[in-house]
DNA sequence: TTGAAAGCGCTAACAA
DNA sequence: TTGTTAGCGCTTTCAA
């Protein structure tokens, strides 16, 4: 069953191959009778297209690479849902290219377009340095997510964490809470986004009068869910008084919860805590977490038309877009 | 900055494209000095080479198209995360298709290596009927996930479901529940993986000598954790007494949680509960969750195994694997 | 072992 | 409006 090529259908309906690629590509500027007698053609023949050999000839994938950390995490994973969505819609397909965040794994990735893979690259790095980042960029069609200190020819979709961790952070306030943690350093991370996050953190405080505490800024040993729950339990036993938490993400979280129910302490009562993803994380747990919430969509949907133009060949100096966010409030962190 | 091409290459060494290509493709027999010109020219320039090009002239495009209902979920995101593990290992690139359980998505993607866009198609069917996909599937390499009623040509890699829900019934009986519901049908989702499951469950519970009462097997609404929520709390408003729920997935297992803690029952002393797939949620409810554990690597690693002997030319009647499952134990239905 | 040249299937100038 | 033809960059016979 060999394949049928344009130039079966051209044979078949008896006139050139520019004229059979017209009606494939409807090219508006074709005889209706000569369009009819093609496209008999076409459908007896059962002629599909050929993408790669288009793509030679024209230089175009129509393949978009989605370059993230993990696929499975629940904010990533509703990304890549978003963005498949999307992309698809626009005729673009979509490739995952997961990097685990190693530096190996996240350089490979802007290379893919040297390869002809890709037309062009959405990515949130989390160990590139801008500079690297700049290297290895050249022209390569490139949307940063995330607030990443991104190069300044670089474009890049983000919230603004600033007022996102200070928005949390007032909305604990608001509960009353005086004693407000913050649950997201990392042991050895030290990304812009947890820097951002934190400023807005103490600005909320210090906002309200309070004067940030060091002791109230807790460090995990590493991304799990666990880790989390080993920090607050430490904080805890180790008499660190609080009476609410601010966490990085979902997972953290939840992983806070557990230690706090562990303890006998109940929440929202004795610890209010909000979550950071507004992920599908925050419907499993006991009570609901209240997070803050990235419109995703608008991030995917921004980050995609920012993409698409560059793809189209525009140039020009990077564009930083901000999308909107908001405090999910739900039984974790009430509505005070 | 024009792209550095073969012949450019080629020139510049001052040997044949052949040569150079021999270079590239690791071709055995090359004259070590030659070969050490070739390379140098190849660094010197910046060679790569032109996936697109190289697709055209072998026909192959080194990638394989993953079809599944969600990426968004998180059964299915631990499944792409393996696949693109191990697909990148072995030199493929992964596209994601999500169907969202559409029946035009799930004809589309079948059609996608006619449109020469993949080498070979895991999917993970939802709607499509057996027939459908017999038909559509041709001589495409395709490997199906999932206790389908797959077609007896096509490859076919899942868990043994009537065994697993025996299993998970059986840990439930074996806590001294004796009246054990089964949460998973879903109203107008007639699929043989929940029949089979239907079938463990009474399997187990006939063999304790219990005698199944249709009013333990529960209904819900749709697929979301709240539809389980609002099936379990209906059935407990309308008196229906138990002692142990087995759910289809997870999410299902969090919604039974929350149902159970707001009639101010508890968990595992009430009614013990187990969930399916093994996914990050367990870690996240109130107790953790119990599950029946796919060994999810291991679908992964050999639907693609299978595939790419597929895809290297093996003809013959369709294979079904059977990979191991367990129950993964934890605190929502404790070790007897 | 290396070179020359013919495709792979399509698009896009350029002609007609 | 439609036809002709030269690429796109690589692999792969077939010769040398």
């Amino acid at each position: 069953m060999a394949r049928v090529r344009l130039i079966d259908v051209a044979e078949r309906a008896q006139v050139s191959m520019k004229t059979v690629s017209n009606v494939v590509n409807g090219y508006a500027h074709v005889q209706p009778d000569m369009r009819a007698r093609v496209q008999a053609a076409i459908d007896e023949l059962g002629y599909r297209p050929n993408l790669t050999a288009r793509r030679l000839a024209t230089g175009k994938t129509g393949m978009i690479a989605l370059a993230m950390p993990e696929i499975d995490h629940p904010y990533f994973g509703e990304m890549a849902s978003h963005l498949a969505d999307i992309a698809m819609q626009r005729g673009y397909r979509v490739i995952i290219e997961q990097t685990l965040s190693d530096p190996e794994a996240e350089k490979a990735v802007l290379q893919d377009r040297e390869a002809g893979l890709v037309d062009g690259v959405i990515f949130q790095p989390t160990r590139m340095a801008t500079l690297d980042i700049a290297r290895l960029h050249d022209d390569l069609p490139l949307v940063l997510l995330g607030e990443v200190d991104a190069p300044v020819t670089t474009d890049h979709v983000m919230i603004d964490n600033v007022a996102a961790a200070r928005d949390g952070a007032a909305h604990l306030l608001a509960l009353g809470r005086r004693r407000v943690a913050f649950l997201g350093l990392v042991d050895g991370d030290i990304t812009m986004t947890n820097r951002r996050r934190l400023l807005g953190y103490q600005e909320a405080l210090v906002g309200s009068g309070i004067r940030p505490d060091p002791a109230l800024v807790l460090t995990t040993r590493g991304f799990e869910s666990h880790d989390a729950e080993t920090a607050i339990t430490l904080a805890l036993e180790g008499g660190v008084e609080l009476d609410a938490i601010l966490c990085r993400d979902d997972r953290f979280a939840a992983g806070a919860l557990t230690a706090i129910r562990a303890r006998g302490l109940r929440v929202p009562d004795d610890i209010a805590v909000i979550g950071w993803d507004d992920s599908a994380i925050t419907g499993y747990t006991t009570p609901t977490l209240t997070s803050i919430a990235p419109d995703k969509r608008q991030l995917a949907a921004n980050a995609f038309d920012l993409l698409h133009e560059r793809m189209q060949g525009h140039h020009g100096p990077g564009r930083h877009v901000i999308v909107p966010h908001a405090v999910a409030v739900r039984a974790s962190a009430p509505r005070a």
